[in-house]
DNA sequence: TCTACTTAGTTGTAGCGTCAACCATTCCGA
DNA sequence: TCGGAATGGTTGACGCTACAACTAAGTAGA
């Protein structure tokens, strides 16, 4: 588009790459938001704070916390955790250390949802990224993220392994 | 979480790379929106399919094909059309050969935008996609999502070279 | 040529995310 | 200890997207 010049576009390599990675990042969330609507009547994003607080000790996050390894804008979140608590999935309790602080407790139902949605998630996962590549291809895929990352998210607020 | 059998979740390499992989899928569509938002006043979506009209022969497309090049649904891309309409970058006008299509064609001011626009956004991506990588990484980059779009978009509504 | 089906596109509605405004609590310096 | 700034979180309004319903035009079979 508009000139090849090097100093303001892509070169054809980087060029055709970049297209490729854009479309798969275009994609790839409507294929998992569609399987998680259509299975267990969740958004992958809502799939995501359950999944989050399920691994946390305790299966207890605080609001912020919770916003920063979700990558979640406070209001965001705070919206969504209405709707879970809602459906019974979730509790908010005041913190007592803090008591500006809001704690969000996964409930029973809440465990129960993520550990019978895990299994058609993890099969959508596999099915369209994982399976695809083989086992070098996974090993470059990690060096790759882990390097946009370090842009994307210097702060290492989403706490991914580097 | 649940369990690390093989059968249900994914081995531990393939877990972390999944994990930076899906947060660099969440992170990037808003790192690219802001800069678009912010220097241009227009979505990622909105100056992508200026983008595509541009690239287009005379800078015209069906709504379907242009559906299609964007990977959105028709009536999305109808609402955004009509937005980009009454900001004077794009005319809509009734296809001569079926009378049911319609024609997006890109205005002069049209492209003016896309021609401003054009460098801040290839800065963006550079700056958090291409730059933090070797050549080699470009090249496993491009491997490894073609991959992925096999399944993720058989068809080829995007048009990647493949 | 009549009818039923398919294709192309638009419109309205409901739901989710962003942003700004707001309240409550805690921290910190004078 | 008092007042201002920073932190933690919620709420409401607005904008964008998905979905469903709809119109209009083309197609295919009897």
């Amino acid at each position: 588009m508009i000139s090849m010049n090097e100093d303001v576009w892509l070169s054809d390599v980087q060029q055709r790459a970049w297209v490729k990675f854009i479309a798969v990042v275009e994609l790839l969330p409507g294929v998992l938001d569609s399987q998680l609507q259509h299975d267990a009547d969740l958004t992958h994003f809502e799939y995501f704070t359950l999944a989050m607080l399920s691994e946390a000790p305790n299966r207890v996050f605080r609001m912020t916390e919770l916003a920063s390894a979700t990558n979640s804008t406070l209001p965001r979140l705070s919206h969504v955790v209405s709707r879970l608590e809602k459906r019974g999935y979730i509790e908010r309790a005041p913190c007592p250390e803090d008591r500006r602080a809001t704690n969000a407790q996964l409930t029973e139902a809440g465990w129960e949802k993520v550990v019978a949605t895990a299994p058609g998630h993890v099969a959508t996962v596999r099915e369209n990224v994982i399976d695809p590549l083989t086992s070098d291809d996974v090993a470059d895929l990690d060096r790759i993220m882990g390097k946009m990352l370090v842009k994307l998210d210097p702060e290492n607020r989403f706490r991914v392994q580097r």
